[in-house]
RNA sequence: GGGCGCAUAGCUCAGCUGGUUUAGAGCACCUGCCUUACAAGCAGGGGGUCGUAGGUUCGAAUCCUUCUGCGCCCA
């Protein structure tokens, strides 16, 4: 069979994936191993595969495969959220270039029919993307946040909450989209600094024509709600108009000028007009000072008719601001116009400016949800990786504000309260929560008195539910938790490890958190992995309005799973940012093509039964030896990363051992010669721990492992990669591994000593170690002394207190080696580099021996330390003793 | 304004509870190689007084304080 020079992971990855789902691999049913869950964090149903969701799955992947290879249940549930603005407003707009049907035209039965149609035909497509990237999602549990089952589950936690009296409705200052034409939670506002102008404007005093007060305003619109001026009281400039009137400008209403302590005396001209309405701050104001709210901007921006400003009435609110300038300038009352930065709060969604506005809506009240929330994260009993984004938690849950839940939108889940139909909109005084019309129905005939009510006497609230207020079941709806509490959620829940951005930790995190505990009386997990955010080169968030963000499935195309894989992992520390770069999937795609050319080497050599030589047979013995122990460490080291979800170190540190120990040091240790077999043991001891390594690289590259696992030797059906035993470390030989480190080294300096003499790689030269207990200790390990004449291509290898003449000479550990070449030796040129090494070690000396001289740090520190500081003073000393000899022989 | 975090090689970052021969990796760079697995490669090399100023300690990149510069969250 010839295998390409090239590893092509086109071809293998399609071919792997689908045996993987056809053996079942991925499914999960609950039995007596360990289980190991996690619950993907849902992405948006409208969502296609972007670099976050790319790093995001591909950490999912790798703890969801380690522990399948770790023996234990390894459960993945993956799904989608139905995002309520983002897929209303897509099918709004497929109804009406396809359809050609406006929102008004249908019902609400028919649009949410026809959104099911859509959601069929173009959502979930990233769910189709992540099978490219390996993900080994268990997809016959894949759930949606609009199943039939999932809807019941949230209106049923809808009427609980209602009944508990955590949630109510209530008359808020909202955060209201003008475009989407809804209420958002706080968290939905996207703040940025953003140029503007602040206007003065003069409003004069009632009764005078010339003085006044000036206010600072970036909102010349509003002025029309104005139902005061505010000062500071401490402010002397203004003290004597407090208690008096001023009149708005062009409508000439008046309007008290009033002494509030939230005015900032340095800002602006230190008179804020009061705007109840339109601002909450100014709201908080308007109640203390009871004034009037007059709300003059309509739903979708406009100013309404309660504007006592004419000719604006039905302008769009950033129109109206354009025209105040020219009016206020007409009229006399524009002192001027000042540039400055403020912050602006956008919808996330529409990225329409937000509009505060005072609104009825729903709201669950988080205090009582939050303390226990909290509490657990504090005591760690919910572990953040890092450690660290509990203060950011801990910042936002102290300072948590009740919950606006419902949402002006159709697609969701519709909101379970019923009111009399007698009663006028947004007017109601009587509410029924009930799961079912029909009980809403019971509850209104009972307290109303009235038997004779029937279903048509109600109206069922018009509002769905936040998307985040269904999507913070998720750990237990998909597991069928609510109906069905004695379930396979026993053995599910709690989840091992949520993965998710540290962007959304107050979206899910903390309310997947708060339900939990509500609900299940438990953690919904039991850690947290914060992934970074991935990044361009110019540090920008990657995203689809900046067109920064590479396409993941090219990327893949370009590089494939395994080194797309590889590039996100090896620079994503847990919560860090990645700065991405394709040069990082270029690395992973050389690391396939690294094992596919190793995997190529060991597939071509011929066989025999016995080795060539009794030196061949002990170098051999050797280098398998000191991989096998190496490799205990890597492992454990390995292991220790895991733990901790140092991914990025875990796969580092087995790309090392692979390119570097396997690759470069113990192929070329076993190589044989040219045409020559390789003996039957050593093969074979080659390939088991080829296949070892697979297995242990297989949960961060699974397409590429699987393949030279398969590979490597003929399998039989059901023995693939993926379902092995991950292998474990047992305990290392330090002095066999320090051993082969100290021949690699000695081989380095002689590779270097060619190098500098532009000596060629493949001549043969004869090398004389100068004799000592360590040079014969060293030597005398069974192989090393073979593996050095391999590897450094000598013609002989002495041990001899003599020293040969015309040559070179190096230091490795306390040892001196002399390396015979036949050129004239510089002996100047060798003279500055003795002296160059011993001014090293001589100052290098000077360091130990001045901490062992003083008596605190003998006395003081640990045994262990001090002893190691008396061996690093030793082996100074006998190296500069070898440079003070050498010198002296250079006459 | 309140809070949190970061600053280590040209670039991107590791460095965990202070002690492993006076700081590591990848990329980039330099030298030499088309060596019969791999040029998507091989062998070797140079490069940092760990942002500043103090302090604690026998010992500080690591702990504390100050300043400077960046970033983030909340208002």
């Amino acid at each position: 069979m010839e295998l390409s020079t090239r590893y092509n992971p086109a071809e293998t990855e399609s071919r792997w994936y689908e045996h993987w789902e056809n053996a079942g691999y991925f499914h999960s049913t609950p039995d007596d191993r360990e289980p190991f869950t996690i619950v993907i964090p849902p992405p948006n149903v409208t969502g296609v595969l972007h670099m976050g969701h790319m790093l995001n799955n591909t950490i999912q992947d790798i703890l969801i495969r380690k522990a399948r290879l770790d023996g234990k249940n390894a459960c993945w549930v993956p799904g989608t959220d139905h995002a309520s603005i983002a897929t209303e407003a897509k099918v709004v707009r497929w109804l009406r270039e396809e359809k050609k049907l406006r929102k008004a035209d249908i019902t609400r039965e028919q649009f949410m029919e026809f959104a099911y149609q859509w959601k069929d035909k173009y959502g979930g497509i990233i769910l189709k993307q992540l099978r490219r990237l390996g993900a080994s999602c268990d997809w016959d549990r894949t759930a949606f946040t609009m199943d039939p089952g999932y809807y019941e589950d949230c209106i049923r936690i809808f009427v609980d909450l209602y009944e508990k009296g955590k949630l109510y409705r209530g008359l808020r200052m909202v955060n209201w989209d003008p475009e989407a034409k809804t209420v958002l939670s706080n968290e939905e506002v996207l703040y940025s600094e953003e140029q503007a102008q602040l206007y003065h404007i003069k409003y004069l005093l009632e009764g005078s024509d010339s003085e006044g007060i000036v206010i600072a305003t970036q909102r010349p619109e509003t002025i029309f709600a104005d139902t005061a001026v505010a000062v500071n009281p401490k402010d002397k400039r203004y003290q004597k108009l407090v208690g008096k009137k001023v009149l708005i400008p062009l409508i000439n209403r008046a309007i008290p000028v009033i002494a509030d302590d939230y005015v900032d005396v340095e800002f602006g001209t230190g008179a804020l007009k009061i705007t109840p309405a339109h601002d909450p701050n100014d709201y908080e104001i308007g109640l203390r000072h009871q004034l009037e709210v007059i709300d003059t901007i309509d739903d979708e921006g406009r100013l309404n008719d309660n504007c006592a400003y004419k000719p604006l009435v039905g302008l769009d609110r950033f129109d109206a601001r354009k025209r105040m300038k020219a009016l206020l300038e007409e009229s006399g009352n524009l002192v001027r116009l000042e540039d400055y930065v403020t912050k602006i709060g956008r919808s996330e969604r529409t990225n329409s400016v937000v509009e505060p506005k005072l609104s009825l809506q729903w709201f669950v009240r988080m205090s009582d949800l939050g303390a226990p929330a909290l509490k657990a994260v504090l005591d760690r009993e919910i572990q953040f990786y890092p450690d660290s984004f509990q203060n950011l938690y801990r910042n936002w849950m102290e300072n948590l504000r009740d919950w606006c839940i419902s949402r002006q939108l159709w697609w969701g889940q519709r909101i379970p309260a019923w009111y009399l139909k007698a009663e006028g909109f947004n007017k109601e005084t009587r509410v029924f929560v009930a799961e079912t019309a029909e009980k809403a129905l019971e509850q209104a005939k009972k307290e109303t008195g009235n038997a004779a009510l029937t279903l048509d006497d109600l109206r069922q609230d018009e509002d769905v539910l936040d998307t985040w207020a269904s999507s913070w079941l998720w750990p237990i709806s998909v597991f069928d938790g609510f109906r069905k509490p004695d379930g396979e959620i026993q053995y599910y829940y709690p989840t091992s490890v949520l993965v998710t951005g540290w962007d959304i930790i107050f979206f899910w995190v903390a309310r997947m958190i708060m339900a939990g505990y509500e609900y299940k009386g438990a953690r919904p997990f039991q850690a947290v992995y914060f992934t970074g955010m991935v990044r361009d080169q110019k540090r920008r968030k990657m995203s689809k309005s900046l067109g920064n963000s590479p396409d993941a499935l090219k990327l893949i195309d370009d590089f494939g799973a395994d080194g797309v894989r590889y590039g996100l992992m090896s620079s994503a520390a847990a919560g860090n940012d990645i700065l991405f770069d394709d040069k990082l999937c270029e690395n992973g795609r050389n690391f396939c093509n690294k094992l596919w050319n190793a995997l190529r080497l060991v597939k071509g050599w011929p066989v025999s039964e016995q080795a060539e030589t009794p030196e061949d047979a002990r170098k051999n013995a050797l280098a398998v030896r000191w991989m096998r122990e190496k490799f205990n460490v890597v492992l454990k080291d390995l292991e220790a990363n895991m733990q901790v979800f140092r991914l990025s170190d875990a796969l580092l540190g087995m790309y090392g051992f692979i390119w570097d120990d396997f690759c470069s040091w113990y192929l070329e240790m076993i190589k044989p010669g040219f045409e020559k077999p390789i003996d039957r043991e050593t093969r074979e001891a080659t390939l088991d721990l080829f296949a070892d390594l697979m297995v242990a690289l297989h949960p961060f590259m699974p397409f590429i492992t699987e393949e030279i696992w398969h590979q490597l030797r003929e399998r039989t059906p059901g023995d693939d990669c993926m379902v092995q035993r991950y292998p474990k470390a047992g305990k290392a030989d330090t002095t066999l591994i320090g051993q082969v480190e100290a021949a690699k080294d000695v081989i380095a300096k002689v590779r270097d000593l060619r190098n500098q003499n532009q000596i060629k790689p493949k001549e043969p030269l004869a090398m004389t170690v100068q004799q000592s207990d360590s040079a014969e200790n060293l030597f005398g390990l069974a192989g090393l002394r073979e593996m050095v004449v391999k590897l450094a291509v000598l013609s002989e290898l002495n041990i001899s207190a003599e020293e040969p003449a015309n040559s070179k000479s190096f230091i490795s550990g306390t040892d001196k080696f002399y390396v015979e070449i036949n050129q004239e030796i510089d002996v100047e040129a060798e003279r500055a580099k003795l002296n160059d090494e011993l001014t090293y070690q001589r100052g290098f000396l000077k360091s130990v021996q001045a901490k062992l001289a003083n008596e605190r740090f003998v006395n003081g520190a640990p045994a262990q330390v001090v002893d190691n500081e008396r061996k690093k003073e030793a082996d100074a000393l006998a190296r500069i003793q070898i440079l003070e000899a050498s010198l002296a022989n250079l006459g």
